[in-house]
DNA sequence: GCAACCGCTTGCGAAATGCAATCGGTATGA
DNA sequence: TCATACCGATTGCATTTCGCAAGCGGTTGC
Protein backbone atom coordinates (compact mmCIF):
# COMPACT_ATOMS: atom_id res chain seq x y z
CA UNK A 1 0.00 0.00 0.00
CA UNK A 2 2.23 2.73 -1.31
CA UNK A 3 1.12 6.37 -2.49
CA UNK A 4 1.79 5.65 -5.92
CA UNK A 5 0.74 9.49 -7.12
CA UNK A 6 -0.51 7.45 -10.95
CA UNK A 7 -1.89 10.51 -12.03
CA UNK A 8 -3.21 13.94 -10.56
CA UNK A 9 -6.85 12.85 -11.46
CA UNK A 10 -9.07 13.27 -8.09
CA UNK A 11 -10.58 9.22 -9.10
CA UNK A 12 -7.44 7.69 -9.34
CA UNK A 13 -5.88 9.99 -5.89
CA UNK A 14 -9.39 8.96 -3.86
CA UNK A 15 -8.44 5.43 -4.79
CA UNK A 16 -5.62 5.71 -3.74
CA UNK A 17 -6.29 6.86 -0.47
CA UNK A 18 -8.84 4.26 -0.09
CA UNK A 19 -8.77 1.96 -2.99
CA UNK A 20 -7.93 -1.32 -0.41
CA UNK A 21 -10.30 -3.77 1.64
CA UNK A 22 -9.58 -2.04 4.55
CA UNK A 23 -9.00 1.22 5.16
CA UNK A 24 -12.98 2.42 4.40
CA UNK A 25 -13.80 -0.65 6.53
CA UNK A 26 -11.60 1.16 9.91
CA UNK A 27 -12.97 4.27 8.96
CA UNK A 28 -17.03 2.88 8.85
CA UNK A 29 -16.31 1.28 12.32
CA UNK A 30 -14.95 4.77 13.48
CA UNK A 31 -17.46 6.48 12.15
CA UNK A 32 -20.71 4.09 12.61
CA UNK A 33 -19.50 2.13 15.18
CA UNK A 34 -17.72 5.28 17.27
CA UNK A 35 -14.42 3.00 18.09
CA UNK A 36 -11.18 4.93 19.31
CA UNK A 37 -9.16 2.42 20.10
CA UNK A 38 -6.77 -0.53 18.24
CA UNK A 39 -8.38 -3.07 20.27
CA UNK A 40 -12.31 -1.87 19.74
CA UNK A 41 -11.37 -2.05 15.66
CA UNK A 42 -9.52 -5.18 16.13
CA UNK A 43 -12.08 -7.00 18.18
CA UNK A 44 -15.47 -5.43 16.34
CA UNK A 45 -14.64 -5.14 13.14
CA UNK A 46 -17.30 -7.72 11.40
CA UNK A 47 -14.92 -8.73 8.59
CA UNK A 48 -12.25 -9.91 10.99
CA UNK A 49 -8.99 -7.61 10.12
CA UNK A 50 -5.73 -8.78 11.27
CA UNK A 51 -3.81 -6.75 14.04
CA UNK A 52 -0.95 -6.30 11.43
CA UNK A 53 -2.89 -5.25 8.73
CA UNK A 54 -5.40 -2.87 11.19
CA UNK A 55 -1.96 -1.66 12.09
CA UNK A 56 -0.38 -0.64 8.69
CA UNK A 57 -3.71 0.85 8.18
CA UNK A 58 -3.74 3.09 10.95
CA UNK A 59 -0.49 4.28 10.49
CA UNK A 60 -1.18 4.99 6.57
CA UNK A 61 -4.44 7.08 7.86
CA UNK A 62 -2.27 8.75 10.05
CA UNK A 63 0.58 9.68 7.41
CA UNK A 64 -2.55 10.53 4.87
CA UNK A 65 -4.08 12.99 7.63
CA UNK A 66 -7.44 10.56 7.72
CA UNK A 67 -6.47 10.15 11.48
CA UNK A 68 -4.88 11.26 14.65
CA UNK A 69 -3.82 9.81 17.35
CA UNK A 70 -3.46 10.99 21.05
CA UNK A 71 -2.41 9.25 24.31
CA UNK A 72 -5.61 7.99 26.73
CA UNK A 73 -5.93 9.48 29.99
CA UNK A 74 -7.07 6.61 31.44
CA UNK A 75 -4.14 3.94 30.56
CA UNK A 76 -0.50 4.85 29.73
CA UNK A 77 -0.69 2.01 27.18
CA UNK A 78 -4.11 3.00 25.34
CA UNK A 79 -4.04 5.00 22.43
CA UNK A 80 -7.48 7.32 21.28
CA UNK A 81 -7.51 7.41 17.78
CA UNK A 82 -9.55 10.79 16.04
CA UNK A 83 -11.30 11.29 12.89
CA UNK A 84 -9.95 14.78 10.83
CA UNK A 85 -12.29 17.49 9.13
CA UNK A 86 -10.46 15.37 5.88
CA UNK A 87 -12.04 11.68 6.71
CA UNK A 88 -15.21 13.49 8.43
CA UNK A 89 -16.40 15.09 5.36
CA UNK A 90 -16.02 10.88 3.63
CA UNK A 91 -19.93 10.78 5.16
CA UNK A 92 -21.74 11.33 2.04
CA UNK A 93 -19.42 9.42 -0.02
CA UNK A 94 -19.98 6.52 2.58
CA UNK A 95 -24.02 7.26 2.42
CA UNK A 96 -23.89 6.85 -1.34
CA UNK A 97 -21.83 3.77 -1.26
CA UNK A 98 -24.13 2.27 1.19
CA UNK A 99 -27.09 3.31 -0.80
CA UNK A 100 -25.85 1.35 -3.78
CA UNK A 101 -24.62 -1.20 -1.93
CA UNK A 102 -28.05 -2.10 -0.93
CA UNK A 103 -29.44 -1.84 -4.39
CA UNK A 104 -27.52 -3.80 -6.36
CA UNK A 105 -25.71 -6.44 -3.89
CA UNK A 106 -26.74 -9.15 -1.70
CA UNK A 107 -27.24 -6.84 1.71
CA UNK A 108 -28.27 -8.59 4.98
CA UNK A 109 -31.73 -7.02 6.49
CA UNK A 110 -30.09 -6.15 9.65
CA UNK A 111 -26.80 -4.54 8.34
CA UNK A 112 -28.67 -2.31 5.45
CA UNK A 113 -31.12 -0.15 7.83
CA UNK A 114 -28.42 2.26 8.88
CA UNK A 115 -27.69 2.94 5.02
CA UNK A 116 -31.71 3.06 4.40
CA UNK A 117 -31.94 5.28 7.21
CA UNK A 118 -29.08 7.41 6.03
CA UNK A 119 -30.41 7.76 2.29
CA UNK A 120 -33.69 8.53 3.78
CA UNK A 121 -32.73 11.28 5.47
CA UNK A 122 -29.99 12.92 3.02
CA UNK A 123 -27.68 16.01 3.20
CA UNK A 124 -29.53 17.30 6.16
CA UNK A 125 -29.13 14.08 8.48
CA UNK A 126 -25.42 13.96 7.31
CA UNK A 127 -24.90 17.18 8.14
CA UNK A 128 -25.90 16.84 11.19
CA UNK A 129 -23.95 13.30 11.87
CA UNK A 130 -20.28 15.10 10.51
CA UNK A 131 -21.78 17.91 13.20
CA UNK A 132 -21.72 15.69 15.90
CA UNK A 133 -18.51 13.53 14.31
CA UNK A 134 -16.45 17.20 14.51
CA UNK A 135 -17.80 17.82 18.33
CA UNK A 136 -17.14 14.07 18.84
CA UNK A 137 -13.64 13.86 17.51
CA UNK A 138 -12.55 17.89 16.67
CA UNK A 139 -13.43 19.18 20.10
CA UNK A 140 -16.30 21.91 18.08
CA UNK A 141 -19.60 22.92 19.48
CA UNK A 142 -22.44 21.38 18.76
CA UNK A 143 -24.65 23.39 15.93
CA UNK A 144 -27.92 22.46 17.62
CA UNK A 145 -27.42 19.77 20.72
CA UNK A 146 -29.90 16.79 19.74
CA UNK A 147 -31.30 14.73 22.35
CA UNK A 148 -30.84 11.80 20.39
CA UNK A 149 -27.59 11.35 18.24
CA UNK A 150 -27.36 10.36 14.53
CA UNK A 151 -25.30 7.60 15.40
CA UNK A 152 -27.23 6.54 18.81
CA UNK A 153 -30.43 6.90 16.10
CA UNK A 154 -28.75 4.02 14.03
CA UNK A 155 -27.72 2.06 16.52
CA UNK A 156 -31.16 1.83 17.58
CA UNK A 157 -32.37 1.04 14.53
CA UNK A 158 -29.92 -1.80 13.72
CA UNK A 159 -31.08 -3.16 17.11
CA UNK A 160 -34.51 -3.34 16.70
CA UNK A 161 -33.86 -5.16 13.43
CA UNK A 162 -31.74 -7.85 15.01
CA UNK A 163 -34.61 -7.94 18.01
CA UNK A 164 -37.55 -8.30 15.75
CA UNK A 165 -35.80 -11.28 13.64
CA UNK A 166 -34.25 -13.27 16.30
CA UNK A 167 -36.71 -12.50 19.25
CA UNK A 168 -35.04 -14.44 22.59
CA UNK A 169 -31.66 -14.32 21.16
CA UNK A 170 -29.06 -11.82 22.02
CA UNK A 171 -26.61 -11.14 18.83
CA UNK A 172 -23.41 -9.50 19.09
CA UNK A 173 -23.70 -5.69 18.12
CA UNK B 1 -9.50 -10.52 -6.29
CA UNK B 2 -12.08 -12.95 -5.08
CA UNK B 3 -15.91 -12.37 -3.69
CA UNK B 4 -15.14 -13.10 0.03
CA UNK B 5 -18.56 -11.96 1.25
CA UNK B 6 -17.03 -11.07 4.98
CA UNK B 7 -20.27 -9.59 5.96
CA UNK B 8 -23.63 -8.03 4.54
CA UNK B 9 -22.96 -4.64 5.28
CA UNK B 10 -23.52 -2.62 1.99
CA UNK B 11 -20.59 -0.53 2.86
CA UNK B 12 -18.33 -4.33 3.03
CA UNK B 13 -19.91 -5.55 0.00
CA UNK B 14 -19.30 -2.28 -2.26
CA UNK B 15 -15.83 -2.30 -1.43
CA UNK B 16 -15.47 -5.80 -2.35
CA UNK B 17 -16.84 -4.74 -5.85
CA UNK B 18 -14.54 -1.77 -6.29
CA UNK B 19 -12.16 -2.10 -3.42
CA UNK B 20 -9.03 -2.20 -5.40
CA UNK B 21 -6.99 0.40 -7.69
CA UNK B 22 -8.34 -0.80 -11.10
CA UNK B 23 -11.73 -1.29 -11.30
CA UNK B 24 -13.76 2.22 -10.85
CA UNK B 25 -10.63 3.56 -13.20
CA UNK B 26 -11.61 1.02 -15.70
CA UNK B 27 -15.67 2.69 -14.81
CA UNK B 28 -14.17 5.77 -15.21
CA UNK B 29 -12.89 5.53 -18.49
CA UNK B 30 -15.93 4.31 -19.72
CA UNK B 31 -18.06 6.72 -18.15
CA UNK B 32 -16.54 9.90 -19.04
CA UNK B 33 -13.78 8.66 -21.63
CA UNK B 34 -16.46 6.80 -23.64
CA UNK B 35 -14.29 3.69 -23.76
CA UNK B 36 -15.53 0.65 -25.29
CA UNK B 37 -12.79 -1.66 -26.29
CA UNK B 38 -9.97 -3.32 -24.45
CA UNK B 39 -7.22 -1.28 -26.43
CA UNK B 40 -8.88 1.54 -25.74
CA UNK B 41 -9.04 1.39 -21.97
CA UNK B 42 -5.12 -0.26 -22.14
CA UNK B 43 -4.11 2.47 -24.13
CA UNK B 44 -5.82 5.46 -23.06
CA UNK B 45 -5.60 4.86 -19.33
CA UNK B 46 -3.47 7.55 -18.30
CA UNK B 47 -2.51 5.20 -15.04
CA UNK B 48 -1.05 2.51 -17.48
CA UNK B 49 -2.79 -0.52 -16.67
CA UNK B 50 -1.49 -3.99 -17.07
CA UNK B 51 -3.53 -5.92 -19.64
CA UNK B 52 -3.56 -8.75 -17.52
CA UNK B 53 -5.09 -6.52 -14.84
CA UNK B 54 -7.65 -4.99 -17.20
CA UNK B 55 -8.51 -8.87 -18.88
CA UNK B 56 -8.97 -9.97 -15.34
CA UNK B 57 -10.71 -6.54 -13.82
CA UNK B 58 -13.38 -7.09 -17.40
CA UNK B 59 -14.21 -10.52 -16.64
CA UNK B 60 -14.83 -9.67 -13.05
CA UNK B 61 -17.04 -6.92 -13.61
CA UNK B 62 -18.65 -9.41 -16.28
CA UNK B 63 -19.46 -11.06 -13.44
CA UNK B 64 -20.63 -8.96 -11.15
CA UNK B 65 -22.95 -7.94 -13.74
CA UNK B 66 -21.47 -4.07 -14.44
CA UNK B 67 -20.44 -4.84 -17.80
CA UNK B 68 -21.91 -6.67 -20.65
CA UNK B 69 -20.28 -7.64 -23.86
CA UNK B 70 -20.97 -7.71 -27.11
CA UNK B 71 -19.07 -8.83 -30.99
CA UNK B 72 -18.36 -5.51 -32.72
CA UNK B 73 -20.03 -5.80 -36.19
CA UNK B 74 -17.14 -4.02 -38.08
CA UNK B 75 -14.54 -6.31 -36.67
CA UNK B 76 -14.35 -9.55 -36.15
CA UNK B 77 -12.25 -9.87 -32.87
CA UNK B 78 -13.27 -6.82 -31.87
CA UNK B 79 -15.86 -6.97 -28.25
CA UNK B 80 -17.66 -4.05 -27.23
CA UNK B 81 -18.17 -3.71 -23.06
CA UNK B 82 -21.45 -1.80 -22.55
CA UNK B 83 -22.11 -0.44 -18.82
CA UNK B 84 -24.98 -2.01 -16.83
CA UNK B 85 -27.40 -0.11 -15.29
CA UNK B 86 -25.72 -1.18 -12.13
CA UNK B 87 -22.50 0.61 -13.21
CA UNK B 88 -24.66 3.56 -14.57
CA UNK B 89 -25.63 4.47 -10.89
CA UNK B 90 -22.45 4.82 -9.68
CA UNK B 91 -21.98 8.29 -11.23
CA UNK B 92 -22.85 10.03 -8.18
CA UNK B 93 -21.04 7.87 -5.91
CA UNK B 94 -18.03 9.05 -8.77
CA UNK B 95 -19.13 12.84 -8.59
CA UNK B 96 -18.86 12.68 -4.74
CA UNK B 97 -15.21 10.99 -4.86
CA UNK B 98 -14.21 13.68 -7.15
CA UNK B 99 -15.15 16.69 -5.04
CA UNK B 100 -13.59 14.98 -2.36
CA UNK B 101 -10.44 14.14 -3.84
CA UNK B 102 -10.30 18.10 -5.07
CA UNK B 103 -10.59 19.32 -1.92
CA UNK B 104 -8.07 16.90 0.18
CA UNK B 105 -5.80 15.90 -2.19
CA UNK B 106 -3.07 17.15 -4.81
CA UNK B 107 -4.93 16.81 -7.86
CA UNK B 108 -4.14 18.20 -10.87
CA UNK B 109 -5.80 21.44 -12.33
CA UNK B 110 -6.72 19.86 -15.83
CA UNK B 111 -7.76 16.47 -14.49
CA UNK B 112 -9.74 18.27 -11.94
CA UNK B 113 -11.92 20.40 -14.16
CA UNK B 114 -14.31 17.75 -14.39
CA UNK B 115 -14.70 16.71 -11.24
CA UNK B 116 -15.42 20.49 -10.94
CA UNK B 117 -18.15 20.86 -12.94
CA UNK B 118 -19.70 17.41 -11.96
CA UNK B 119 -19.65 18.96 -8.83
CA UNK B 120 -21.13 22.26 -9.76
CA UNK B 121 -24.47 20.75 -11.92
CA UNK B 122 -25.28 18.48 -8.93
CA UNK B 123 -27.91 15.60 -8.97
CA UNK B 124 -29.64 17.39 -12.01
CA UNK B 125 -26.66 17.12 -14.16
CA UNK B 126 -25.81 13.76 -12.56
CA UNK B 127 -29.24 12.50 -14.49
CA UNK B 128 -28.51 14.15 -17.97
CA UNK B 129 -25.30 12.13 -17.70
CA UNK B 130 -26.60 8.89 -16.05
CA UNK B 131 -29.63 9.39 -19.01
CA UNK B 132 -26.93 9.75 -21.98
CA UNK B 133 -25.35 6.93 -20.55
CA UNK B 134 -28.55 4.71 -20.81
CA UNK B 135 -28.74 5.77 -24.13
CA UNK B 136 -25.43 5.03 -25.23
CA UNK B 137 -25.02 1.75 -23.34
CA UNK B 138 -28.36 0.63 -23.21
CA UNK B 139 -29.73 1.49 -26.23
CA UNK B 140 -32.85 3.28 -24.46
CA UNK B 141 -34.16 6.58 -25.74
CA UNK B 142 -33.00 9.77 -24.70
CA UNK B 143 -35.62 11.77 -22.03
CA UNK B 144 -34.32 15.15 -24.08
CA UNK B 145 -32.11 15.06 -26.46
CA UNK B 146 -29.67 17.76 -25.78
CA UNK B 147 -27.02 19.45 -27.95
CA UNK B 148 -24.33 19.03 -26.10
CA UNK B 149 -23.73 16.06 -24.37
CA UNK B 150 -22.41 16.47 -20.58
CA UNK B 151 -19.35 14.24 -21.69
CA UNK B 152 -18.41 16.41 -24.76
CA UNK B 153 -18.83 19.66 -22.28
CA UNK B 154 -16.71 17.90 -19.85
CA UNK B 155 -13.74 16.65 -22.67
CA UNK B 156 -14.73 20.39 -23.89
CA UNK B 157 -13.67 22.40 -20.13
CA UNK B 158 -10.75 19.58 -19.79
CA UNK B 159 -9.27 20.61 -23.38
CA UNK B 160 -9.93 24.23 -22.74
CA UNK B 161 -7.82 24.06 -19.54
CA UNK B 162 -4.91 22.17 -21.38
CA UNK B 163 -5.06 24.88 -24.18
CA UNK B 164 -4.79 27.65 -21.35
CA UNK B 165 -1.80 25.91 -19.37
CA UNK B 166 0.32 25.00 -22.59
CA UNK B 167 -0.44 27.14 -25.53
CA UNK B 168 1.00 26.03 -28.62
CA UNK B 169 2.01 22.65 -27.12
CA UNK B 170 -0.35 19.25 -27.86
CA UNK B 171 -0.88 17.10 -25.15
CA UNK B 172 -2.55 13.49 -24.94
CA UNK B 173 -6.09 13.43 -24.01
C1' DG C 1 1.82 -10.42 -48.69
C1' DC C 2 2.90 -7.96 -44.86
C1' DA C 3 2.73 -4.79 -41.16
C1' DA C 4 -0.38 -3.14 -37.80
C1' DC C 5 -3.77 -4.24 -34.81
C1' DC C 6 -7.35 -7.47 -32.06
C1' DG C 7 -8.34 -9.36 -27.21
C1' DC C 8 -6.05 -11.88 -24.21
C1' DT C 9 -2.49 -15.24 -21.94
C1' DT C 10 1.92 -16.65 -19.96
C1' DG C 11 6.07 -16.43 -17.07
C1' DC C 12 8.22 -14.50 -13.39
C1' DG C 13 10.05 -11.52 -9.64
C1' DA C 14 8.21 -8.33 -6.28
C1' DA C 15 4.93 -6.91 -3.11
C1' DA C 16 0.80 -7.37 -0.29
C1' DT C 17 -2.23 -10.32 2.39
C1' DG C 18 -3.95 -13.51 6.01
C1' DC C 19 -2.98 -16.04 9.98
C1' DA C 20 -1.08 -17.30 14.36
C1' DA C 21 2.03 -16.55 17.80
C1' DT C 22 4.34 -13.36 20.51
C1' DC C 23 6.41 -9.01 22.42
C1' DG C 24 7.22 -5.80 26.66
C1' DG C 25 4.56 -3.06 29.35
C1' DT C 26 0.13 -1.84 32.17
C1' DA C 27 -4.09 -2.13 34.85
C1' DT C 28 -7.05 -5.18 37.86
C1' DG C 29 -8.54 -8.02 41.45
C1' DA C 30 -7.79 -11.39 45.01
C1' DT D 1 2.14 -9.75 45.94
C1' DC D 2 1.14 -12.17 42.27
C1' DA D 3 -1.58 -14.13 38.65
C1' DT D 4 -4.49 -12.67 34.97
C1' DA D 5 -6.26 -10.04 31.39
C1' DC D 6 -5.49 -6.46 28.44
C1' DC D 7 -2.62 -2.71 25.70
C1' DG D 8 -0.88 -1.55 20.84
C1' DA D 9 1.59 -3.40 18.05
C1' DT D 10 5.51 -6.79 15.67
C1' DT D 11 7.39 -11.07 13.69
C1' DG D 12 7.61 -15.16 10.76
C1' DC D 13 5.76 -17.58 7.19
C1' DA D 14 2.80 -19.45 3.56
C1' DT D 15 -0.35 -17.86 0.04
C1' DT D 16 -2.19 -14.67 -3.10
C1' DT D 17 -2.03 -10.74 -5.93
C1' DC D 18 0.45 -7.27 -8.73
C1' DG D 19 3.21 -5.23 -12.29
C1' DC D 20 5.85 -5.78 -16.20
C1' DA D 21 7.34 -7.65 -20.62
C1' DA D 22 6.79 -10.71 -24.11
C1' DG D 23 4.08 -13.36 -26.98
C1' DC D 24 -0.21 -15.96 -28.74
C1' DG D 25 -3.36 -17.03 -32.86
C1' DG D 26 -6.15 -14.56 -35.58
C1' DT D 27 -8.06 -10.26 -38.42
C1' DT D 28 -7.76 -6.16 -41.06
C1' DG D 29 -6.10 -2.62 -44.28
C1' DC D 30 -2.81 -1.21 -47.53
Amino acid sequence: MSLDRRSGCPINLSLEVFGDRWSLIILRDMIFGGRRHFRELLNGSMEGIASNILADRLKRLLELGMLTKADDPSHKQKAIYSLTEMAITLVPILAHLGAWGRVWLPVSEELSIRAELLEKGGPPLWDKFMDELRHEHLGMPLDTPADATVRATLQAAYEAVVKRRAPGESTAA
